[in-house]
DNA sequence: ACGATATTGACACTCAGTGCCGTTTGTCAA
DNA sequence: TTGACAAACGGCACTGAGTGTCAATATCGT
């Protein structure tokens, strides 16, 4: 119990994301990018509930405990530096020009947190894929998503002038996650689709506030 | 493996909701609303994460395997007759007049499923409350709310004559989702504030299209 | 009373996650 | 070079969720 709900930061934040501060004390003998790069490998090939923790700590030639040193469960192997991208996000809305209004905002916000180079994009389908796979770790995902929400919620409150936790700053937070796991869903379900074209329409139906044209 | 992602309706539908279809071959012990009953007010009184399910055999008298016989998880036991309310949700759909606009049917399907009386309301708030104070409740939610989803994607579907997996259907299905929790999470975080006015106005940021007016 | 039937509960097992603690491996200062 | 220090490592034991198996138990119909 007392466990707050949104905030998580920690979880991925702490551990030997890399090494301790200073060069001091025995050297990590892996880090997290080489676990999650093993994780994503084992989970791809057969699956995210086969694969064990112990096998995956074996495959990277460390003890079980360890894993746990670097991820605070199996589900945190897969997010990478979801965290820093999180901070990308905060400070796109930062920098936002004032002058946009805040559904428009946000919906380039949205896009802009999505856009990555090719190879960026590939990982980020494969990491998709498997959530989409699993019902733990798409159960799982909410937990994360509710840090991205809360991105949203700040801004839209700080535009409104009201605080965070009123009604319409949240909602805006659900209903843009919505979108944009509508259309996560959309792209992964049909092969040779961009991702962005998708955001846009889904986060379209949000922020023009009515629904394309029949078939 | 091999879990297919929203098709788990079966997981509460199945074990001795009563009793066997006869009434051959040793009767239940005990039942769902009865484990449910108890449950839920141990994890209120305790906490959800510390209450074990061998405490919860224990207070009820069965033993802990019968326990998952009559819930496939310890998550489970807290969502009482969800199915039978996602079947109600269904049948308003299914009985609503085809020239309300597909918005204006979602906003009040979406009111009418979560209008009960006094009683029921506050047992929804118990419940709730418990989901929300959980990090693992409020990750499995997700699972539970893709039926829920589900709902709604059909609904949309058929009125615009496209697939359930078409994007708009999926949008409007995340959407609302967003709208209702947020209105759920708003009233939980303030005391005396009716459920239904929240849900009236989160989905009409949706249906309406803008943002209610400054402060 | 007997057989068919369905629930029960005990046992054993796997796996995630955690606390504890001694060991290893590096850096820095004397 | 040596020794103190710091940090990561990994083994061990434990809790708790969830599952397979199987004998015991309780009811109904004949």
């Amino acid at each position: 119990m007392n466990r707050a709900i949104a905030t998580d930061s920690e979880s991925t934040a702490l551990g030997p994301a890399g090494l301790g501060p200073t060069g001091i004390g025995r050297p990590p003998v892996t880090s997290r990018a080489e676990l999650e790069q093993i994780s994503l490998t084992m989970f791809s090939a057969q699956g995210f509930e086969v694969t064990s923790v112990e096998e995956i700590a074996a495959a990277a030639g460390i003890g079980r405990r360890t894993f746990f040193r670097y991820f605070k469960s199996k589900n945190d192997a897969i997010w990478g530096d979801f965290d820093t991208q999180l901070d990308r996000f905060t400070q796109w809305f930062d920098q936002c020009p004032p002058e946009m209004p805040i559904l428009a905002a946000i919906q380039a916000g949205v896009v802009e947190f999505n856009s990555f180079d090719a190879s960026a994009t590939r990982l980020l389908k494969d990491r998709m894929r498997i959530i989409l796979s699993s019902p733990a770790l798409q159960a799982y995902s909410t937990l994360r998503y509710g840090a991205w929400r809360a991105v949203i919620v700040a801004f839209a409150a700080a535009r409104l002038g009201v605080p965070k936790t009123a009604l319409v700053p949240r909602t805006l937070g659900h209903l843009a996650l919505g979108a944009a796991l509508a259309a996560y869903e959309q792209w992964l379900a049909t092969d040779d689709t961009d991702l962005i074209p998708l955001l846009q329409q889904s986060l379209s139906i949000l922020t023009a506030g009515s629904i394309p044209a029949g078939p």
